[in-house]
Formats: structure tokens, C-alpha cells, sequence
DNA sequence: CTATTAAACTAACAATTGTTAGTTTTGATT
DNA sequence: AATCAAAACTAACAATTGTTAGTTTAATAG
């Protein structure tokens, strides 16, 4: 099933509305005036406001899900695996972190099916990420340290990336990777002694 | 101006809801359900929907604001610093993550003065932050990276600590604090070599 | 026992919500 | 110029929203 360009349009448009407001907070009449038609119209396209949550949530909800089963089956380093993270997160924000933003705060209103399916694909995702962080304490390249600050932690950050990133210039694909794994990897603490 | 027992249960009750669905998802008829009671009833106690909204908020987001001013301007090691704020965000998530959730979450709901009264002290606070870490560089006590990743990737890893804080189990004030302090002082990586 | 007051109630309001039905406009193809 | 479908429109609906007015209940103090 194709969707259209106008069809594709009022997602986007959506979207940026309720990444600024929230899906309950944005009207009918919201998103058709970002567009400059009347509310009616919208029905020509879609079929209802909540097509619109899922259309914009589950996309990219399994794309997470997608790229983090690759990751977490290959046979990269525990290092290498979240950096491939890391790089997943940045990738996915630079696009459309309008969708993003609603996935994140948004997700709630999805209903039944949709819901369940969302839940059970967090779960797994972060079930996967647990999963990463847990084979690199046990095969040494990891810190031990407790595992569920490490991996809600990171992730959080993650994803709440969309909150900041357009903030701050300079802040390419490029920098963005090295700073979080800098971060991560090394943390902050500088253990040069200081040549003076 | 003090606040009586039923109103106090009012907001806590708001605020609860408020974080499972969002402030404008919840209704007053939802409000008053969980309390046994009928809308109109609530109108008793506060005089709007808003001014649940407010109480919440604006109360812990200047408890925010006097502990950070108070951190920038000790004359503590940026290290030291950097894990006060740590723990600030530690103890009120503790205390109250339903607040915290809806701080984080339906701040753009408040109107008017008190809209703008937050959103000049949530830049006062991300400042004060950005300037503990910048003197951290200057100093040599921090790594030179980028700072806005710096800065960004750890509060809003510890803005949403709420989110997760309370699936772990075993997961004390004191354990949270020595595993955040960790993670972002040394990182992930584990740099004894392996002895075997 | 009575008076008072806090806090619940019922009933309703005006506004806004998502959505539908039916109609007109637009723009491309014949 | 005529045809046809896509996409806009107007008008309205039933439900839900925050809130108000006026009334009753319950608890406390005199």
C-alpha cells in the first residue's frame, strides 16, 4: 500500500505538532490549519487521528527494532555493538526527530494491537541492549558496575537526543559519534596529569 | 498560604495521572475517579485545572534551581560538583518521579508568567550545569570533548531517571549514585587488562 | 441541640472535540 | 469542450471538556 504525497505530508506535519504539544494537545483543526485546509479535509487522506500516531510510531519503531537485531547478532565487539547503537540513535534523529520525539512521548495513546506491539518491540529492544551490555562485563571489555544504570543510562540519553541535538551547532553525524562514545567509553574524568 | 490535606492529595493524585497519560489526556472527571469523588468537587480545593498543573511543577523546579546555584557557587572540585547534581536529580526522583515526570513532560502546558518563570529557570539550570563542566575542561579535570554532548547526554539521562528507576530492584540512593558517578566519570570501557 | 462550615453532591452551561455527509472546486485526460 | 476523480469545502452531529450555580450532607464547636 503506497501512501500518497499529501497523505505523507500531513504526517509531517502532525508530527511536528505533536512533538511541540503532545499528541492529546493538538486538534483535528491544529494539523489542518498547519496546512492551511480545513479539518474536513484531513479525512480525505487519512482515517482517522489515531492512523496518524501509528503511522508515525510504528515505522520507526521497527526500524529501531530492525537494525538493533542485526547488531546485537553479529559478531562485533561489545565496544564495536554499541557504537552501532550509538550510531542507530544519532542516524534515526538527524532524519526525523519529529517522530521520534512523538514515539517517545506519545507512545501511550497508541491503542490495542498497536499498543501491544509497540511494548513488546521496547521490551525487546532494550532486552537486546541489556543483552550487549551484559556479554561485555562477562567477556572483560566491560566495567563491572551495575547493569541497569548502564543500559537506562545510555539509553535514556539516547533517546532524548531529538530534545537537544538542533540546539547546538557544529554538532554533525561525525562529532555526535565521537562524543557520545567518548562519553561512554571513557567518561569524563581526565586521567592525563596535567603537564604544568 | 498554606495548602490543605485534600488539596495536596489532589495534585498528588493529578500527578500521577498526569504521568501515565500526560496532562492533557487527563480530565478533571478522571481527576476526581481516582479520589471517589465528582468532578465539580475538586473545584472545592483548587480553582483550576491549571493550577494543579502549576502546584506540581513550578515547586520542584525551584528546588532544582536553589540546589544547582548553590553547587555552582561552592568552591567544591568540579568532580565533587558534578556528583552533587547527580544526586539532587537522585533524591527528588526518589521523592517524587511523578512530579519529576510531569516537569519533564507537560511544562509547555503552563501559560503565561509561569511559562515563562520555567522556562527561564530550566535555562538557568542547563547554564549553571554547562558552566560547571566548561571550568572542568579549563582546569584539566575534565576530558576536552564536546561540551553540549557533555552536558546534554548527562542531564537528560538524569532528567528521565524516572522512567526506569523504580523496574530495578536493589537500586538504592547510594547504589545509583556510585553507579552514575561511575559511568561518567571512567565510562563503560574496562581498562585493566583481563588477567588470564 | 443548634449553628456553622467544609466538602460533597446534582444539574447544567458553553466551548471544543473527532468525525461524517453531502457539495463544490480543481486539474488533468480524453 | 466534456468527463472524471481527487481533494477541497460547508454544515452539522454526538460526545466530551473544564467549569459554575445551587443544594445537600457530614462533622465540629458552642
Amino acid at each position: 500500500m503506497k501512501i500518497s504525497d499529501r497523505k505523507t505530508e500531513i504526517i509531517a506535519v502532525a508530527a511536528r505538532l505533536f512533538k511541540e504539544k503532545g499528541y492529546s494537545a493538538v486538534t483535528m483543526r491544529d494539523i489542518a490549519q498547519a496546512m492551511d485546509i480545513k479539518a474536513a479535509s484531513l479525512y480525505n487522506h487519512i482515517q482517522s487521528k489515531q492512523e496518524i500516531l501509528v503511522l508515525i510510531i510504528i515505522e520507526i519503531a521497527e526500524e529501531f527494532t530492525l537494525v538493533m537485531n542485526e547488531i546485537v547478532s553479529s559478531n562485533l565487539s561489545t565496544l564495536k555493538k554499541i557504537e552501532r547503537v550509538i550510531q542507530l540513535h544519532i542516524t534515526i534523529t538527524l532524519r526525523n526527530s519529529d517522530a521520534l520525539a512523538c514515539l517517545n512521548n506519545d507512545w501511550m495513546h497508541l491503542t490495542d494491537d498497536q499498543l501491544s506491539y509497540f511494548i513488546k518491540m521496547r521490551e525487546d529492544y532494550e532486552q537486546n541492549f541489556r543483552k550487549i551490555i551484559q556479554e561485555g562485563i562477562q567477556n572483560g571489555q566491560l566495567k563491572k558496575s551495575n547493569q541497569d544504570v548502564m543500559v537506562y543510562a545510555i539509553l535514556s540519553s539516547l533517546r532524548t537526543m531529538y530534545l537537544w541535538h538542533s540546539k547546538s551547532k557544529g554538532l554533525d553525524e561525525k562529532t555526535l559519534l565521537k562524543s557520545f562514545t567518548s562519553l561512554y567509553f571513557k567518561g569524563l574524568e581526565n586521567e592525563m596529569i596535567a603537564g604544568n
